[in-house]
DNA sequence: GTCCTGATCCTCT
DNA sequence: GAGGATCAGGACG
């Protein structure tokens, strides 16, 4: 991988406009990366933060893995993990613009508009098709799912992150600026 | 358009 | 037993 994760803020913005692809068996899907956040393991917010669980294990294994988890009851999302092993950083990506496999998305998501596929964490995992089964993976051409270098955004805005009830002072949001597929607020 | 709420279940307290 | 890195649908205007 030629994306540099050895810092989630960092990586965070080094991965805006790259490019995530999963080929599954009903085909390919892919996007570019428009929307992310940083999560470590001395944030309050982050999974990572009261040490390493079964859960979270992943977020304290090696950068360039995949660390997927199940929230609120039925959604999945998706997180690049940075850092050294044993740090628990990761990136969690908020939103993607589509590139291949329109209809396959527009099938998973039950959607036929384009900007409502992937313009949101758990909108993304579902129109790309990734579960926990694909939680650990390492996103390089060994898996079915991986990275790939992508577009170079013209602007990165930096905000607060979303729907976070503690440490919400960082501005360890990021996405592309006037990209119409950031998620909403 | 904005605001509010229900859905639904795993994880940690 | 509570709460969560969310989303969709309905009420209202």
């Amino acid at each position: 991988m030629e994306i540099d994760l050895s810092n989630a803020v960092e990586a965070a913005q080094n991965l805006l406009g790259a490019k995530l692809v999963h080929d599954s068996p009903e085909g390919r899907t892919s996007g570019y990366i428009v929307e992310t956040e940083a999560y470590s393991a001395e944030d309050a917010a982050s999974h990572s933060y009261r040490g390493q669980t079964e859960r979270n294990a992943v977020m304290f294994g090696p950068a360039g893995y995949l660390y997927v988890y199940f929230t609120y009851g039925m959604h999945y999302c998706i997180n690049v993990v940075t850092g050294q092993p044993g740090h628990g950083q990761g990136v969690l990506i908020r939103a993607l613009e589509p590139i291949e496999g329109l209809d396959l998305m527009s099938q998973r998501r039950r959607r036929s508009d384009l900007r409502d596929l992937t313009n949101g964490p758990a909108k993304l995992a579902q129109a790309m098709g990734l579960n926990m089964q694909h939680k650990g993976l390492p996103l390089d051409r060994t898996s079915a799912v991986w990275l790939e270098p992508g577009i170079s955004p013209k602007g990165i805005t930096t905000t607060s992150r979303i729907g976070i009830t503690r440490d919400t002072h960082r501005q360890w949001r990021f996405y592309i600026t006037d990209n119409p597929y950031v998620s909403k607020r």
